[in-house]
DNA sequence: AAGTGGTCTAGACCACATG
DNA sequence: ATGTGGTCTAGACCACTTC
């Protein structure tokens, strides 16, 4: 630990910025084991006094390893390695239940939900779903856990001529449809990463600008129409989709 | 933009950190429209003293916006509102060649190789390739860009058995492949999101710490065996994958 | 009560871009 | 030559956690 904070060639010329320096030294430290998950780094005001920078750029530092997922940092507590978050792959051309999927590997599952009612279509929905002047949207959003880690966050918006009253969802959309006969046969889905910002970071327990995945789903039913759509944002850290491909 | 700075307000308790007021009232400009795609924002120090606050914590809003890849910063130049990159969209479970999928749409390529060579496997590519304990590893990396903008780093790692010399590829690693009497016909692909680190930002030209889109691909020939695995970093806020589901 | 990370300040120097 | 963002410092107060 002394050897990792030394001042020693902290005065390099040619060596980049100084906090560039540090960010590699301890992600090298983490890398090849010598700070093990779970392992508490030195406070930063210890670790500047240490290294002999200030604590400013030690901040600068950390904060870098925090956002790529390296190290966590619990105020009034400390910084620690990141535990290794085992990835969980879902394949992404099966529109599978997040539910069933969850329990199949033996976890629990726990679904919280932030909104469920009928609002007013943002343009976005309007061009989505293809509503009329009149039409009005249900949206429902919920956090997804699993063991207590918030993995994802689903939006969906339906029109409510498919879904006149959200608050009947109680776990699966596509059961509550289901039930009144609507029965969506073919989806299209968008996947990028974004930066996620205070809300959903807060929403997700990580920190403001931690990558995340979005996803945007279309639902269609038999006839064409379009009748959900959703968009989810997972955490970048604990997903991980798998696809297949064809080669011809 | 006197009101977008002015130090009203800034005072409210219960508003949350003085940054995130300031990042708040940025982004919803530019929501909002009133600053447009390449308007310029007054120098930080300028932004600084409008609002009465430090240039650090002017700093932190921006950056967070920076990250979120709404704003653009040069050095020496200014800060700027960040051009809508109309995202690609790529299909996700067909193999597609870059260079043809950019052809068709009417876009120029340029593609950067950063290394062709042979080295001793990683035990990653061990794993992955299956290799034993004398085969080597052909490595190939380079920068895909498009219209001038990179758009990915591709780093693929192959047996020698299948490619003993990396430096014939010169544009299509599956042509060169075909060439050799070698096919694959099938290929998994696992997706997820990180922040991209000091290099590989650099490779792509975007801030340190944005979102990718980390891509892992393995591929086999029709005997089973693995032939080839590549892991590609795109920049997330100009693809886009698309899948299609097959709902059962 | 003591220690931690989170926020904020005022001021400084450097490297780079543009006129 | 001037202005810009990029880096860095020393010191301060707050909110939270832990003891």
């Amino acid at each position: 630990m002394n050897l990792l904070f030394s001042p020693q060639r902290f005065d390099d010329p040619g060596a980049g910025p100084l906090y560039l320096q540090l960010q590699r030294r301890i992600a090298e430290a983490i890398a090849s084991g010598r700070l093990a998950p779970g392992d508490s780094l030195p406070a930063e005001r210890d670790m500047a006094t240490m290294t002999g920078l200030s604590r400013v750029t030690v901040r600068k530092a950390v904060q870098a390893l925090v956002l790529s997922g390296q190290l966590v940092q619990r105020r009034g507590s400390g910084t620690f390695v990141a535990h290794k978050v085992e990835k969980l792959e879902q394949a992404l051309s099966l529109l599978t239940s997040f539910t069933e999927d969850m329990q199949r590997r033996g976890r629990t599952v726990e679904s919280v939900w932030l909104s469920r009612a009928v609002h007013s279509p943002s343009p976005e929905e309007v061009m989505a779903l293809g509503l009329g002047a009149d039409d009005r949207a249900a949206r429902l959003a919920r956090v997804r856990r699993s063991d207590g880690i918030p993995l994802a966050i689903e939006r969906a918006s339906l029109s409510t001529a498919f879904l006149p009253d959200p608050e009947v969802v109680e776990t699966s959309l596509y059961g509550v449809l289901e039930a009144r006969g609507l029965r969506p046969t073919r989806a299209v889905q968008r996947i990028s990463a974004a930066n996620l910002g205070p809300r959903d970071a807060e929403l997700l327990e990580v920190a403001e600008g931690v990558a995340g995945l979005k996803i945007e789903r279309v639902s269609y039913l038999p006839s064409g129409q379009v009748i959900e759509f959703t968009r989810s944002l997972y955490r970048g850290d604990a997903y991980d989709f798998a696809v297949e491909l064809k080669l011809t």
